[in-house]
Parts: structure tokens; sequence; C-alpha cells
RNA sequence: GGAACCGAUUGGAUAAUCGCGUACGGAUGAACAUGCCGUAUGAGGAAAGUCCGGGCAUUCAAGGGCAACUCGCCGGAUAACGUCCGGUACAGGUGACUGUGAGGAUAGUGCCACAGAAAAGUAAACAACCCGAAAGGGUUCAGGUGCAACAGUAGUGUAAAAGACUACUCGGAAUAUCGAGAGAUAUUCUUUGAGGUAAACCCCGAAGGAAUGCAAGUUCAGCAGAAAGGUAAAAGCGGCCCGCAAACUUUCGACAGAACGCUAGAGGCGAUGAGUAAUUAUCGUCCCAGACAGAUGAUUAUCUGGAACAGAACCCGGCUUACGGAUCGGUUCUUUUU
RNA sequence: GCCCCCAUCGUCUAGUGGCCUAGGACACCUCCCUUUCACGGAGGCGGCAGCGAUUCGAAUUCGCUUGGGGGUA
């Protein structure tokens, strides 16, 4: 799991992120891509946004993002992360159809996004 | 052997790799560290719905009254409750057992569609029977209607009938006994023995300050004000009134970070005593989440099986709803054998 | 998290416990009118969120569930 370090944490970095509508997206996730760093040593922070119009049980919801976090954590080792580290936040927005969706075919959607950066 | 009823417990485990929250400790380092390492600990029986009751906090003013709200067989338990326990009555079931929003309809008002003579008045305006040539008079049992029609069955009686009378049953009242009480049983009297609806208004009884909810509130830091209205009357103060109070009110704009509150509690577990039980007293023992974009996951293997409902957010006691299985205890009915 | 509100044809809405087998407007379908379309006329289709309870009788009263919406820094 990510630590808190990483993680985007107030209302107005989500805002200053999704603004850009520098974002990439299929049938699962969109992502948004926010600024990029002034000081390299600075952590890429994440945020995992799961409405509530998607499940309506905290459950389900929360794992969804434990999910995602686990994926970002594993494509942050292996590299396929490596365009977005210059950006200072990361936002994913689930869709609908992410309920359906299990832990490998969550992987390869996030993975082929990460790319297109 | 089969079919049931009631109560209680459990709510995945183990191993491997990678990883998260909180607390404490340690090493490097002047400080800083997207820091690092170690140890401990880390969601539920419903954490849910937010339907009740409390604690806690703030506001109102010191108080009084009204309105409104809530509950409703009896007794007990509890901090309190709409909860729980035991009992009574009624209803359902062969039974174990289960269910019940279970005060009052002669305190008053309203409503009871359609049908029906009539839906609650000292009732017959359909119809039936008797008398009479007719007009009309007498009787209201049975019929039909309807959710509901002023007791039911059998007889006596009568022109034919009717609680008109008799017996039994049901209802009501009184008295006696039993019980703490709701009530139970027995005896006697009674046909003046006059419907339903209060989850319609209401009446009676009982208890409780009210409102707002931790986004309550407290402290620190930071902060920016502008315009309009108003001068003893309006506005303000918990719904209203009595009353209180004495300078602000409205609109627009800006800021919204950190800490405390925050978890040792009407706490858990065990033993003994009291009580039918809910519960309670004493003693011993344990410390068991505290986040703030919100911590328990991912993958693999095994265990009968690709294991249900589901995630703490100030804290407790209940209720309600959701739920795959597994285990234990008690009880009933029925069949067969002895 | 906490606190509230709502649910009636496809849409917007009326609706004193019985007159409701739920009314109206727009939309949709059929027919008439017109050379044809529109307008107009006639007719039709279609609904009380779900489950229990109270009542003789529930869209309406009460409870639970489901689905929407709002307020609150």
């Amino acid at each position: 799991m990510l630590k808190k370090k990483y993680r985007l944490r107030n209302s107005t970095a989500f805002w200053a992120t999704l603004k850009l509508k520098n974002c990439k997206a299929d049938d699962y996730l969109i992502i948004y891509k926010g600024k990029s760093k002034n000081n390299y040593s600075a952590p890429t922070k994440v945020g995992i946004v799961v409405s509530k119009k998607i499940h309506k049980r905290a459950v389900k919801r929360n794992k969804i993002k434990r999910r995602i976090r686990e994926i970002y954590q594993e494509a942050f080792k292996t590299g396929y992360a490596d365009n977005i580290k210059d950006a200072m936040s990361l936002v994913f927005i689930t869709r609908q159809k992410v309920i359906d969706a299990d832990f490998l075919t969550l992987k390869k959607s996030v993975f082929e996004l990460l790319q297109k950066f």
C-alpha cells in the first residue's frame, strides 16, 4: 500500500489536477495527470475517487481503492509509471464498469493507460 | 427412524512473498530526511438503517403557564427507553411453542360508500301475518341486504308470532374466596342484554426543561473589509404568551490551517452469592482501533467449498433489517420394535 | 459523518379513508377531416416504489425495506 506521504490529501489539489484536463481513459478508469514538478525530490501524490454511484456499500468501494493502490505500487516498481514520475499529482477516477472487473483486467488497464502519457 | 419447535455459540484457519495505520524504542545526521530499522497492536454480529433511549457539549434567562410531542393489560429490571424478563387475557398450532399498537365507544363530536325498511334511533316508508266489504287498524317472528341488523339452541305459548315465558349456552352486574396486581374460580341476579371505528378528532392516566448534534464545542495561529437599513419603535431572545433584554440587523465578499475533544468505559473475562428470570452485589484479572481523500490488501497453496451479509469515524444501551455454513443443548408430535 | 425531505401513466402534475375500476395536460397509437402535412375532432394505450399491519374497505393511516434529492465545514 501507499504510504501517507504519497497520497493526495486536500480538495484544492484535486481540483488543480482535474482542471488541467490532461487525461487518458478507457472503460474502467480515467487518469488525470497533474503539473510537472519544480523540485524533483518532491513525491508524486496519488488520489483515487470511487463515487457512491458505483456501489452503495463501503466494503466494495474500499476494495476497489485498495486494488488500484496495489496496482500503482507495482507499476511504480516495475517501471511502467516512469513517464508520470515528473508529475506532481495523479488522480484515478473510476467508472461504472469497474465493479465487474477483477484484479488482472484492472491491472492491464492501468498499465496501458500509464504507458499512453 | 421421520417431521418439527426453542435457546446458545461461531462469523474462516494455516503458510509463503510484497505492502498499510497507530504507539513506543533505536541507529545515521547540525538540522532537514517523499527518510531507515525493530517491537507491539490494528473493524462487526450486525460496525448497516439512523428507528428509540441516555452520556457529553453548546445555546436559551432566574422562573411560570399554555400548546405540541411521547407512551398505554399487570408486576419487575434498568442510567434510561417505544427495550428486556416474568405473568394475565385473546388469537393461531395435534403439540413443543409462537404472535399481539391489549386504557376508554352511556364524556362529547365525526364517519360507517353501495346494498338495505332501518347503520343507532325508544327504528318497519320493502315485505309478511291477522282483522275488515273498503278506508284503515294491529303485530314485527321469519325473509332478503350488507363487514356489521339489537343474543343463540330446544321447548312452552299464540290466530300466526315474539325473552312473552322455561332450561342450557354466551354477555353484563353484584357478592365471596384466591392473588401483590392484571385477573381466575364459585354462587346469585339479569333480556334496559343499546353495533363498529380512537393506526378519526378526542377523553383518562403516567413520565420527562427545550433546541441543536463532535462538521457539538475549546485553544492557538491567521484574518479584510465594503454597502444598505435602523435610533427607542421595529428588529432580537427555543413554537406562543407573560416576561427578559438594551445595540445592532441584513446583503455581498474573504479566510477556513494545527492541536485538544478522542477513547479506562453505565468496559470485557472468570468465580461466588441474591433472584424463576431480566438483572444485580462482592472479589480477582485484563487494557483491547483511534483514522481525517479516511488504515487489514494482492497473489499462490492446502483445509468437503473459486465461503454469506458486510468496513469503526464522539461513546454506550436497545430495536429493525441483511446473512453462506458449522457446532452444542433442551423440548414436542408421529411411526416401528421390545 | 450528522440532520432532513420526497416517491401517482413515457413527462409534468390533481386527488376529504368508500363517489377512484385514480382525474387533467403534453407525448404515443388508431380513425375522421385535408390532394398531403400541420391544426382540429373522436376513440384507445398506459400509473399509486415494494412488503406487512390497522380497518368491512388503504393511493390516503402506521411500521419496515428500496430508490432518489437536499442541508451542514
